[in-house]
DNA sequence: TCTAAATGGACAAGTAGCTTGTCCATCTGG
DNA sequence: CCAGATGGACAAGCTACTTGTCCATTTAGA
């Protein structure tokens, strides 16, 4: 009955590290001034065809929000904004190969901070806890912060 | 092989979405001007002998953001600093009646985020699921944010 | 026991990442 | 063809943090 409250409390204990190991392994690894909202942003750019406002969406926050992080990245070089090519208002974002290669850094983190996972359960369980978690988790925006 | 970077976006939304749930529906019951973090600092505080300092290491921030959030706390009636009775630089945390209800409405907040886990999942895995997380959580502190 | 360093806490000022509000150019649908 | 919706930019303001400083009290070392 109370691995209800437990299981939330785990969720969010995990989570928090996950964030952390991910944001300080990145920034060790050279890519500075990059914040864990920055990697929810260069995925959705990574899919392909995204626009500020897509952004916004994505992420949970408002336009200027969106515009002002996309601005940071392109002046660190991470994200370039290319016309449009249906619509004069909008702007493609496409990562550059600094913004790729930093992406790399943060999947590496993330495989690196879940491998102790994998040990202590062991394969079969760890598969049997993604798939679990697969079944349950949401879809559509993310929402960092809270 | 790609399990490792799936589980990690997974737990994230995860998190995400329990965080989200939690806060709307805690909001909704009538204890405004909470937020998530808030939460967390209440379970140190509910936990018994809490000084400000203790807080703030708890939750990762500094002491001034950690007196600052109680000082809020405090001015809405969720917390009181009583005296310690050991060191007259401390001040001891204790939740009010109020404070206690706000967190109990968070704990069936976060129940009803979960139960339709347990509806997915079935009893059995539900278990398993819970007994795996809390094999990988980490201790320490909340570091709440990201 | 005396004193230097550490600790709990408060006050002040500054900062970063968001918000709302407004505006313009362009696209879309009746 | 025109009214409303949409992508985006500029400006101002808010808020939850930060760093810096200070004081009172506790702790530890000589």
């Amino acid at each position: 009955m109370d691995d209800a409250l437990a299981l939330s409390a785990l969720v969010l204990a995990l989570s928090g590290q996950l964030v952390q190991e991910i944001h300080t392994q990145v920034s060790r690894q050279g890519f500075e001034g990059l914040r864990p909202v920055h990697g929810f942003a260069f995925a959705r750019i990574a899919a392909g065809d995204t626009t500020t406002a897509d952004l916004a969406e994505h992420l949970g926050v408002t336009k200027q929000a969106a515009a002002q992080l996309v601005g940071e990245l392109a002046g660190k070089g991470y994200v370039v904004r290319r016309p449009h090519p249906h619509d004069a208002r909008a702007r493609l974002l496409e990562l550059t190969e600094t913004g790729r290669a930093a992406t790399r850094a943060a999947d590496r983190a993330a495989r690196a901070a879940v491998a102790p996972w994998r040990a202590e359960l062991g394969e079969a369980r760890f598969a049997e806890l993604v798939a679990d978690l697969a079944r349950i988790a949401p879809r559509g925006p993310i929402r960092p912060g809270w």
